[in-house]
DNA sequence: TGTTTTCACGCAACCGGTTGCGTAGACTGT
DNA sequence: ACAGTCTACGCAACCGGTTGCGTGAAAACA
């Protein structure tokens, strides 16, 4: 395989002129680049990027952490649309980039460092729910760049994020079913752990201030994001003696289960009992009837993430922000139309 | 940041001792090993990757390929298990993996050569679809070790594959739902393009062979793995003169559509009507009633394909195989009990 | 035509490791 | 005590690029 040094000798210029061939510097007349991009072209050449990479410190590589742990198997579409969206992003720079899954490292602290100072990588793509004030600390010393994916929990430090706007998705959710002629909404899925599932449930809540609507306490659940816990959460409101004719499920999952409730419990959808629930991946199409949701866009994510992590690696200093990925509702058949 | 310059002056030795140790050569006395390993501890020194792999010719990281294309959006639960299967494997060695989506790239072996060429990958593992004979041969001639996900297609060389044992799996759910009293089992997904459709098909044949039922045409419906052909061709099923009463699905999507119209049909399942599909994710869950399965383990297969791939990389001479991952059938609201 | 500026490009050090070869000193055997 | 063997480790070249500095020649200027 073809080196600098063949290219050289080819051309009948020293490396140094290759190299700032490569790198398109100002200082080569066109007509020499031209040449010499035709012998490398010839000689099939590729630059060497650990040569490269340990001459710059530059690795040229983005990681993707991933917490298998902290995700539901089929939330994991989630994460391979918010992988896309990265993607697209680095190969435009001519990155690559490498996906670790903490689960499968002992220690998280052990992992980035590694990777950081074996010079793998220069910036971090991570779940908030990975952030802490040590390992934000961490990587601040080590002066790596780094996105949260969520809005950061427990957290003081300003770091850089990227959320799905939560808040505006239920809101919008909530005044649809009561523009739709629901007459009481009842919110699924308060989860005081899951910061996204918080946002939600404010956004169910300035939706009904903003109507003028009372907050009825019963009407609001507080469960986890699963299928079994979805059914019974269902099974309750419906057993209520003012009981609600829609609901804004925080949670894709959850729905399904309520679903399953509603429908046992003899109520026609959308007629009888309207939904709306959450969707991160493409699984709303496959319920039936089909569950109109709020929906997110991961690829979105993904890309900001990317960008957002470049605009640090490339300037050194921006400042840290937290940006919202609109969503928008994608009314299918639990809604009146 | 210490190098290993500075561990050697540290220690009173050369950087050959330090880098001896490090790699664990038996020249060096284990006393000495041990002084220099606590000197690097001391030094928080991690070993420059970039360096190692400039003179040791080896990147340390191999290369999933996916192609975004040809999956459906919540088949990629699919790849993201597949994914967490050749990460573990691919931390034990210490290696890390990137991921390369080749719709992002222009064109498949421009991306495949470049990796290569710039020494950023030893191995490759990429979906049957994306292998033709020509990338066979260019990676064969770059001596590239390679996986392919998938039984392959259209390609004469013999090479190493991991694929789910799509036969055995449907022939067991055939057996299954017989043993269980039904008495005309149908197939759903006869899909000629696809070859894990067929080989469902097959093991479907296999099973009413073996049983000496004989076959009834009309029973074998040849359509898209979507819920929409689903629907429309249990539909068709159901208006036959000689109605099944049971059926295989050959795929997760499919099974959504079959058992909408099977409760159209006003059919009770699984008292009149039995079902078993196929499970890439834990979708089949979510149904109602929740969904039999053929289960494919495609962690397993992750970690199949790195075994593969490792073996490749580290012995020259190993030999093309075909790996088939076992399934098992998970029976949940479906079957009868 | 002589002087200054600009341009194009080469020299050589450097990035941080690895490794073949060589050797000093310890150890073994007689 | 001496030759031969073995052990532990250093020397220095090398991997394939990048880049600060320097220089000869051409261009611009007076």
């Amino acid at each position: 395989m073809a080196n600098i040094k063949d290219v050289a000798k080819a051309a009948g210029v020293s490396t140094s002129t290759v190299s700032r061939t490569i790198n398109n510097s100002k200082s080569i007349p066109d007509d020499t680049k031209a040449r010499i991009n035709e012998i490398m072209k010839k000689l099939n050449y590729t630059p060497n990027q650990n040569a490269k990479s340990l001459t710059t410190n530059k690795s040229y590589t983005i990681t993707l952490i991933v917490d298998v742990d902290d995700e539901k198997s089929f939330q994991n579409p989630f994460f391979y649309e918010i992988m896309h969206g990265i993607e697209k992003q680095v190969y435009k720079k001519e990155y690559s980039f490498i996906v670790a899954n903490l689960k499968t490292m002992m220690k998280k602290l052990t992992v980035l460092d590694w990777l950081i100072k074996s010079k793998r990588t220069e910036g971090v793509i991570l779940p908030s729910s990975m952030l802490d004030s040590i390992t934000v600390e961490s990587l601040r010393k080590d002066k790596i760049p780094f996105v949260s994916i969520g809005e950061p929990i427990h957290i003081k430090e300003s770091i850089t994020w990227v959320d799905i706007d939560n808040k505006r998705g239920a809101e919008a959710a909530t005044f649809y079913l009561l523009e739709k002629g629901y007459k009481s909404v009842a919110f699924l899925g308060l989860n005081q752990t899951k910061l996204f599932n918080r946002r939600r449930y404010e956004g169910y809540l300035n939706a009904l201030h903003s109507e003028n609507i009372e907050i009825d306490s019963k009407l609001i659940i507080d469960c986890n994001n699963t299928k079994a816990d979805g059914y019974q959460s269902m099974k309750a409101l419906l057993a209520l003696e003012k009981c609600p004719d829609a609901v804004v499920c925080a949670d894709g999952e959850l729905s399904f289960g309520a679903i399953k409730a509603i429908k046992e419990h003899g109520l026609a959808i959308p007629e009888d009992f309207g939904l709306i629930s959450y969707d991160e991946s493409k699984i709303a199409e496959l319920s039936y009837p089909t569950i109109s949701t709020v929906n997110v866009d991961m690829f979105e994510m993904g890309q900001q993430c990317a960008k957002l992590l470049f605009e640090q690696i490339e300037n050194q200093n921006t400042r840290d922000q937290g940006i919202l990925i609109s969503t928008s509702l994608n009314c299918r058949e639990t809604t009146k139309n």
